[in-house]
DNA sequence: CTGAAAGCGCTTACAG
DNA sequence: CTGAAAGCGCTTACAG
């Protein structure tokens, strides 16, 4: 079969059968005004029947634009350095979309102090970027950003912690409760029923405290769940150095025997190890996070479990999904919790972070 | 201070400095031949000087290539839906990136007759595509074909399972003797010194079983590294319908008393599990997989725990590494190994495959 | 409401 | 050995 024109591809095509130019052509497949009801319907006929899909390189490449990506986390600190992985994670993800017209500016904020948080989201606001990477930690301050964020029409994705009902393009990071009740199985794998368990909160801002809430509920719905008479106890500890928390450790140590295990919900977990290692404490330790300080203490077997959510590829994924969002319209899923991943002494050469 | 002449970007900015045409830069940039010493020395030095980096989107899109990858995995099969994963996989990233000028072509191959493999890859290297992503199984098959990519310079990616000293771009997948290990540890948790271990090898190809023989290996390792005492039996089983896995169990657990616990190397777990419901045996079955089938037994609590490692996110790294490699020439690392994730009755609903 | 033309930053014949 | 020109499939002023 012979044909009378040459075949033409795209915009061309589309062009060419419904008897316009391809600057109309553009009109309407950008929805934008100034085309007849009639030429427009004609367009859209021929659109659906050549099934047609824009090419996204020539699509990225005649804009000249190019898409401005802001992420917001804590900057390390000497109290644990795990934030340097998130932040790697956003450096690799960099690496692989900045040569494609994709810009990252790296925000960064003091965990102990909601001013310097709040200082950063103006300036971001400002910048008035094409999408934002968020690591939330205080509440109301975060809430107040994001609600500007969905003001301004700029998608944001969140990771490490989720925040009450907001409209963020995806949540990436750990299912909080969740990573509570399997810690209480594993918990529950290693006592009787007469031992007691020792729920450690350890932080020194009121707002990062949610987040630890939420596993603590976790763990105790596992104990209730399946019935399991033991008592728990719960310390939260707002001094963060190490010598208010020996103090306290001390104190509960000393009214309490019988304490089989110990849980410390966040990253914390070397210092608690410290003071059982120090102490020479038979228990049972459990806490959170892959970390050069933690590692050491899982390797002499004070920590007994380590749990992890891969907090590289969590700020991977954030500015990746952002990128597909922005770049190419792609569908982005709600929510993606990551592994609840256990690291002991064996598995822990193996582990990647 | 003024420029005399408009900021040119890209290869007119190196061909102004250098004084001559674009196509002069671009030779010089991609290597080709027909270009004097004097005139490559001094483009060179400009685009050193210039740091330039091309930009990937008008070089795509200039150079009109479709970059064409292959896909060979095991075909779906009334035995185990397990291939479906991975396949689900490939057409995510394909999905993700078809609009990028990618195309895919997917092969597949009976799992149970190694020729309908190398029918398969006879096809795939007469297509001559871009990229490959291989499952592979049979073993010499398997390098006999990678043998010929790397004659033909065609790069590929393996998952699923490694190739002895291979020359491959990547490999994603479990550390097979790393599981095997850790299920170790997981059933030394669970049994006392006089207990038994029945390690149970199902396939029916000889060749696919090297995959089952280092899971093996990881396991007995443990027991030596952490002398355990218990006796470790081992059962090969070749007929993969029911009956015959019925009846060798059987005749297993007729002979020995004491098995405590069943360790199955792979996803054919279900089986060994129906066996043990319908025979009432009281014992700790540990097994392969996040399938349906599988599911099912972990949610009745004859199977007690599930070692799987996202399939499907396998799949889809793999292609994606692929498109990265030839789309972008970014470095691609050589080995990923999936986490090793304990899926049990309790954290199965979270589990996302 | 519509179209002609230039341009995004490259690659690819083709001509000399 | 080198360059002028067309083109990849879009978007963007600008003119009418």
């Amino acid at each position: 079969m012979k044909k009378s024109t040459t075949e033409l591809k795209g915009v061309k095509e589309i062009a060419r059968r419904a008897n316009v130019s391809i600057a109309t052509v553009d009109r309407v497949l950008h929805n934008r005004p100034g085309v007849s009801k009639q030429t427009k319907d004609k367009i859209n006929e021929i659109i659906i029947e050549l099934n047609y899909q824009p090419n996204l390189l020539a699509q990225r490449l005649a804009s000249r634009k190019t898409i401005r990506l802001a992420t917001l986390i804590p900057m390390g600190s000497k109290e644990t350095s795990y934030w340097e992985a998130p932040l790697s994670g956003i450096e690799q993800a960099e690496g692989e979309i900045n040569q494609l017209g994709i810009i990252i500016d790296k925000y960064f904020y003091d965990q102990n102090s909601s001013d310097s948080f709040t200082d950063q989201t103006k300036i971001i606001l400002e910048s008035n970027p094409d999408g934002v990477l968020l690591a939330p930690s205080f509440v109301e301050e975060s809430v107040k950003f994001t609600n500007g964020c969905t003001e301004l029409g700029i998608p944001y994705v969140l990771f490490n912690s989720d925040l009450p009902n907001n409209d963020s393009l995806s949540y990436i990071g750990p299912n909080l409760y969740q990573s509570g009740y399997l810690a209480a199985q594993l918990i529950s794998y290693l006592i009787s029923d007469k031992d007691k368990v020792l729920i450690v909160n350890i932080s020194k801002e009121i707002d990062n405290r949610h987040h630890l809430l939420k596993k603590e509920e976790g763990t105790r719905a596992y104990f209730k769940d399946h019935h399991k008479p033991n008592d728990i106890l719960k310390l939260d500890i707002k001094q963060t150095d190490y010598k208010s928390i020996e103090e306290t450790l001390s104190e509960t140590f000393r009214e309490n025997d019988n304490i089989k295990v110990v849980f410390v919900t966040n990253s914390r977990v070397s210092w608690v190890a410290r003071y059982i290692d120090e102490s020479k404490k038979d228990v049972i330790l459990i806490g959170f996070d892959f970390l050069k300080e933690n590692l050491e203490y899982v390797n002499n077997g004070v920590i007994d479990f380590l749990i992890c959510q891969k907090p590289k590829e969590q700020a991977y994924r954030g500015v990746m999904s952002l990128y597909k969002h922005l770049a190419f319209s792609l569908p982005v899923e709600k929510v993606h919790f990551m592994p609840i991943d256990i690291v002991t002494k064996v598995n822990c050469p193996y582990y990647q972070n």
